[in-house]
DNA sequence: CAAGCGCCTTGATACAGATCAACCGGGAGC
DNA sequence: GCTCCCGGTTGATCTGTATCAAGGCGCTTG
């Protein structure tokens, strides 16, 4: 279960979440104590980061990869309820254990907080505070938006809304083969899709080749996406694309 | 569009919500300062709180009746994604809108705070910055709990989620006509139900007609309902109860 | 190279819940 | 008193997605 813990190698100002974690608002000298509580992890894709209602010892932020936060049922029924990336929070700071799993979907390096001390500095410092309260603020919104996928969109508006999420957050937007074209990899396995949409894989599958054959989406494999228009990608999602800001 | 603003009567301290809203850790300083800031608005059923996306220019707490947090597609398609109970925060410090539109379902009196006030108070008095994380937080778990039922419960699962919700969080649990039993009355139109399920208003009639027939509620008229075994209704919502701790 | 496996696609069929429609009961207004 | 309307119930039918089942592609392993 233990895994390799890497030293503190890479320090806080070269980090590449440097600006949007946790951390963002620090300054110098705040940076430097949580240099003090602060350790690497790194988890190979299909680990289980952390168990549901497992005690955590450490809290942290995804540095790299792609991890989901999953709750289940006894009988095996699976939903995701989050999709980490770069940046995001896991563990709740003042509970002991997480409700969800949190599965490394791919390669995922972690930073990891001592739990104790963080909290201690989370009530000294605000503005680690501040973020995290603007972090969850985000998460909450996030989760909102996503209950309306799940409760009254079709499984192709479904489709459509998890493809505009991916392709808005992904960083690889550059070097699209056209101009407003947005190209991208599918992070996730049909399964997973399915858990985060609420269906079940092979209707994710179907709709997936639906969407192709109509020119929504291009296929490159099974996991190489490319949207040749987004206007149409988010009409299809059933957004509210009047305005068109593609924010 | 302008509620009857009331004068600031009553005291924080004689505040039915004093110990649970975003003012729960203030100290009697701070409650001084907030009184400065704050004033009451009612609402009548039916009317609208905050429209989507119109500037708001307060945030503030429900101190009695019940609201809903609804997010709507342009066909008309419904999607509630929160219930607002006393105590519960409206208002994002930090965004001038609200994402969606929040609709009083009983009369309701909300403790409004002035929006840029309240914003700079939140910089200097960590205790209300703390306590509205927590809330955040709380919210955010909650919302990925119905994740779980909009995306993977059956029909009846999803109606005995809604009635174990709001049996746990309804306070008028004294006074069972058997001990063990449940008893509250629905705040809730079948529409409203439906909304929040992701179902029909019919699915919702059909379903609450089988719970009866099979015994698992009684109800009297449409709305008061008596759940004679709380156990045997969270096994109908298909939620862990396996400890059985009824927290 | 063959065998096996993970991931995905596609087809046939079943079924839960949506849709369309009729009706009920109680309260408000005239 | 009657009428209307709102919220709710129930029935008949339709349909989108699940379920069950068969293969396909590409990779790894031996």
């Amino acid at each position: 279960m233990d895994a390799p813990v890497l030293n503190n190698g890479p320090t806080c100002s070269d980090c590449p979440i440097r600006h949007r974690a946790v951390c963002a608002r620090c300054d110098v000298d705040e940076l430097e104590q949580l240099e003090k509580i602060k350790y690497y992890r790194s988890f190979e894709a299909g680990q289980t980061i952390v168990w549901s209602d497992d005690k955590m010892d450490f809290v942290g932020s995804v540095v790299t990869g792609i991890a989901t936060l999953t709750q289940a049922m006894e009988d095996g029924r699976t939903q995701m309820v989050g999709l980490l990336l770069p940046s995001d929070f896991v563990g709740r700071p003042g509970r002991d254990g997480s409700p969800y799993d949190v599965v490394a979907t791919s390669d995922v390096v972690m930073c990891c907080f001592r739990k104790r001390p963080f909290e201690q500095m989370m009530q000294e410092t605000p503005h680690i505070a501040q973020r995290l309260l603007e972090m969850t603020l985000d998460e909450l919104d996030a989760a909102r938006e996503w209950m309306l996928v799940l409760g009254r969109k079709t499984a192709r508006e479904k489709i459509a809304s998890l493809l505009s999420i991916i392709a808005r957050r992904d960083p690889q937007q550059m070097n699209p083969p056209r101009p407003g074209a947005v190209v991208f990899d599918l992070p996730l396995t049909r399964e997973a899709m399915a858990d985060y949409l609420g269906l079940t894989l092979e209707t994710v599958s179907r709709q997936i080749s639906a969407l192709r054959r109509d020119g929504v989406i291009a296929l490159e494999g099974k996991r190489h996406v490319t949207v040749p228009d987004m206007r149409r990608l988010l009409d299809e999602a059933g957004d509210d694309s009047d305005g068109g800001h593609l924010n």
